[in-house]
DNA sequence: AACGCTAATCTAAACGTTTCGAACGTGTCA
DNA sequence: TGACACGTTCGAAACGTTTAGATTAGCGTT
């Protein structure tokens, strides 16, 4: 604490670029010049002003480069949910793209609520980033109107949204969901329990539809009251699973359109003092990286997240590399059905279980 | 295609607040004061203002403010791999509580690298953020540089860090493998293998302390051939287990250290022909959604994820707050252990096993 | 010797805010 | 009536960059 060292230097300002020109006995455009290569300077200024960057420590402020130049290399990306295996792994493939690309990643999660979800656009918005990847929640909010604006580029992920048209990657929900729900038919199941979330979002809807046209397609009813509905958390899936069980004729299988959801499936199963794959068989979307390790290892609807987070990506610094006009590009990926042990053949002693 | 609206206003300059100022026919410092409520401004021009604010549409550029003001409202979260359970829920934490307190966060993922570390932590420094919350990797690097030049407050997340010396929250994690080794002891287990991340993070080597601990209290040997490192993914665990399930006088239980490793394990014991808990009974660190939904139910550390969250963000938000000259803060957090049923006891018919 | 050309460097005006200090009008007091 | 204080409003200088356009020096032409 002696009298010179007071204060701290709290207002350390880092120094500038002025500072480096002052150094390098030079204009501080000469040096602007030489860090973006906007224009040849002579060897000897360039190892004067080199030799000063490094004695001063000069970093660039991003901050003002971006206030004049008026990009910031940063995009802003909205998950429902981080928790969500699904959005997990897509997050992680879309962060490492942008990285590679020089480009820094703001992640909000919206928690499946619209409010929120346009809180966070407009802060994403405040911050002036280059681009979005949205995983959209409910359907209207400011998404519509900030696409329609067309000031910074706009990739839908996962959910389309409608009325908003725009650059957009998703699944084939309505295939995959109609292929793993046919697999079920083949096995004999002819009472398929549904467990959907809210229906207000693509996915979901056209998972629906896959289910429908299944059953369909193979000559069987659709009852309604194998269908139910929930809030996308485990807890929805626990409740909706319980009312399927305790219908006087309950399914023989459960197919869960979301993955939090089959959590409360499986407790459910077990709270209730059934087991799978003997008593009820049961198969869900998103595979996650436990699935085959423990028992029962579970079929699923493995979506490609890898290409899904790329491609996202892709279109995006498309776009922020100046690709502008183009027309909204819409890619829709095809899920994989992982045949597991959690769905058993019907076989005759199964038919009676339901008595 | 008209003549009139060629090239689609690209440079739309969005609305500054000189235009709000003419609109309103008051100075921008005028504007400026109302916004930030730094001055009185009569009810007449906070009408006309507010007015023109709603009419052209004004949004207030955080980049200009940034830049002005010398801070971003905006943090850096750097952590080893998303797709780490552990780690997704911090994060998830981590961002619900700065949203709240106004702040974006900006995600990067070092993938246990040191370069890839140092770079993303030059990213975000470029990018002027207030703060950074960092779960490091590595033991050198910029890190400590950065900590002692003091301009931004960094807060060490799960991991310490030799010689830097700031604000952090940790795990106890020696207590919690300690306890955790000591119940298989008490279950009779007198073989236990030990899988383990690269020691070189504090949490690694901690728990190795623990577990070598616990043996000793329990007066039994530390045999080096079933203590087997990796480098924290599945494939790594699952090596590690298949060299522990060959030793010819095996361990009867296995403890992974690591949340992701603990899947190469289950995965080795099932493909070895082995099950669990029969044969191998096992435990690991970090609770997971699945883990008590198959069978075998994991016996687990759960570590207080959202303390662990709240309490790093409160850190920073109280460093950031102003408070920048206390000492470096240091919270240890207990886990718990989640017993369940991946352990057995061993009774005479057990002990017989490995013969 | 005057001219133009090129290459290298510099000057100064932005970018959209915040903020300090000055200016203004009005009312109070001696 | 002048001095003064007070509450509002404004002008202008920052913040640290980028960049268009001006300036300079060097050099070959005619």
């Amino acid at each position: 604490m002696t009298a010179s060292g007071r204060k701290k230097q709290r207002k350390s300002t880092a120094p500038t670029m002025l500072h480096v020109a002052e150094a390098a006995r030079v204009s501080i455009a000469t040096v602007s010049a030489l860090l973006n290569g906007t224009a040849t300077v002579s060897p000897e200024l360039t190892q004067r002003i080199e030799q000063a960057i490094r004695d001063i420590g000069y970093k660039r402020n991003a901050i003002a480069r971006s206030l004049k130049m008026g990009t910031t290399r940063t995009i802003g990306l909205t998950v429902p949910h981080i928790t969500n295996p699904f959005f997990t792994d897509v997050v992680s493939v879309i962060q490492q793209a942008f990285d590679r690309a020089g480009y820094a990643v703001m992640l909000c999660c919206t928690d499946e609520d619209l409010n929120t979800q346009d809180e966070q656009i407009r802060l994403l918005l405040d911050r002036m980033v280059d681009g979005l990847i949205v995983a959209r929640v409910g359907d209207g909010g400011i998404l519509k109107s900030i696409v329609e604006d067309a000031n910074v580029p706009v990739v839908l992920l996962d959910r389309l949204c409608e009325g908003v048209d725009t650059d957009a990657v998703v699944l084939d929900n309505q295939r995959a969901v109609f292929d793993a729900v046919t697999y079920l038919i083949h096995l004999g199941h002819r009472r398929i329990g549904y467990i959907t979330g809210t229906s207000d979002i693509s996915p979901m809807h056209d998972r629906m539809i896959g289910y429908r046209e299944a059953l369909q397609a193979a000559g069987l009813p659709v009852a309604e009251e194998l269908i139910r509905s929930g809030n996308f958390h485990e807890i929805d899936g626990y409740n909706a699973t319980m009312q399927l069980l305790s219908l006087h004729d309950r399914p023989s299988a459960i197919f869960s359109a979301n993955n939090p959801m089959v959590i409360g499936t499986m407790k459910a199963i077990r709270d209730i003092g059934l087991s799978c794959p003997e008593d009820i068989s049961v198969a869900c979307f998103d595979d996650f990286p436990w699935s085959d390790v423990f028992v029962p290892q579970l079929t699923t609807v493995a979506q490609p997240v890898q290409a899904i987070g790329e491609q996202a990506a892709n279109l995006l610094l498309d776009r922020l590399a100046g690709n502008r006009d183009a027309p909204p590009r819409k890619l829709v990926l095809k899920g994989r059905l992982m045949i597991r042990n959690s769905c058993r053949p019907l076989g005759a002693i199964a038919q009676s279980v339901s008595a």
